[in-house]
DNA sequence: AGAACTTGCAACACTGATGACGCAACTTCG
DNA sequence: CGAAGTTGCGTCATCAGTGTTGCAAGTTCT
């Protein structure tokens, strides 16, 4: 890619930063938001982000490489590898909430498909074959139950991150303990109360969905 | 709004309808797609779809409402109220399931503060506080868990049905078994094993966040 | 069949976003 | 200090998407 550009000046470094920040909140906000409404939110012209960034997929790019390489930091900050399943599962959590919390855009691009460049793809990838490593050990250890597909287990772990990057409610720490918590035991009372049928003994779910209504009605 | 337009002759409501259906198949792919595109997937000229809905936001409007009132619709139909939490849980999931999967984007674009219509955003406020009545109810059933906030519960359902959504594999009563079992029960072994530790024994989660990257770094 | 309606096509106007320049003033760094 | 680098500002060029209009050909409905 770019490769031999001459490092840049300790000020310049700091606008990209700034600019990446910006952008951050402001797409995050409004995915649509032009490089005015960044620009103007990083304190900085117009033409000084397209100084830095070439383009619009530029800046969204370097932005998801930004998120990508915290996000693997946070990854390994954790060493999931060397601690127990349970122990691993709360500190990765917690770990990554930290950077989605603040990255939350850049990191929702980076793992949308045919959007991120490549060492984004890979890097994603990569913590994702952690990630199911992480739950095949979790499963021999008896953390998760061996009934539930990988694929099923790993989409509601990103789906809860997600959800609890967006409440916002709480130190990631605390964030962590009670998505932890929420995707071993549910929100079901625990041993004592009839389980959950998985197959529920209901009058077989009447295909209740009803005639599809008029789409031009003037609305009731 | 478009107060007395008299009735649309046969042929323009099939047009319409096939325009809102195709506006959720692009859109859902690529939220940024051109009228253009949408016109081409719906196999018809791009003045047509500007003739039947006034501008882009019309017909992003116009789809929300045609999917929230089926999304009313789905959940009227299982008839929440009338049957046991845990079986409503149940039918309401997979009638809900069943609309999602067909308008995924135009549903999301109707749970947005902000942009969607007065009377949307008025039926999504009403059927949140039936689902949050539905959890109160089965809280006092037992077959919730007193100790979940609210808030949270309704979060996670509704991020595990955007889930389910996506995933699409399986039938909607197949998926909505499967997300109501892990909902109540969680992903962890049932009662035997070592349940998840609210606040894990763990040597004080180190605050593991690395020292930030270098954004501008050329990548290694 | 005939009135009323709908659609495709072609053409046009308009707007907002994007991206590129050059220059003067300022900051960093050796 | 002085060279090199960086930024703000004004300016210009371009372009894609949006939204309109008029008309001829086709469809629906009575």
């Amino acid at each position: 890619m770019s490769g031999t550009t001459r490092a840049l000046r300790s000020d310049a470094e700091r606008t990209v930063r700034t600019i990446l920040e910006a952008a951050e909140r402001v797409l995050s906000r409004n995915p649509a938001a032009s490089m005015e409404q960044i620009a103007e939110a990083a304190g900085v012209a117009r033409t000084t982000v397209h100084r830095r960034f070439a383009s619009r997929d530029a800046l969204v790019e370097a932005m998801a490489e930004w998120a990508t390489r915290q996000f693997a930091a946070a990854v390994d900050a954790a060493r999931p590898e060397q601690a127990p399943p349970l122990v691993a599962l709360y500190q990765v959590t917690a770990n990554v909430l930290r950077v989605k919390i603040d990255w939350g855009f850049a990191m929702s691009r980076a793992s949308v498909a045919g959007v991120a460049g490549a060492e984004v793809a890979r890097v994603h990838s990569e913590v994702e074959a952690r990630c199911d490593q992480l739950f095949r050990q979790a499963r021999t250890t008896g953390v998760l139950r061996e009934d539930v597909e990988p694929e099923w287990a790993r989409r509601v772990y990103y789906a809860l991150i997600h959800e609890a990057a967006q409440s916002r409610d709480g130190e990631p720490e605390a964030l962590a303990a009670r998505l932890v918590d929420t995707m071993l035991r549910g929100l079901g009372p625990g041993p004592g109360l009839p389980p959950a049928p998985t197959a529920p003994s209901v009058p077989a779910p009447t295909p209740t969905a009803p005639p599809a209504p008029d789409p031009t009605a003037p609305a009731p």
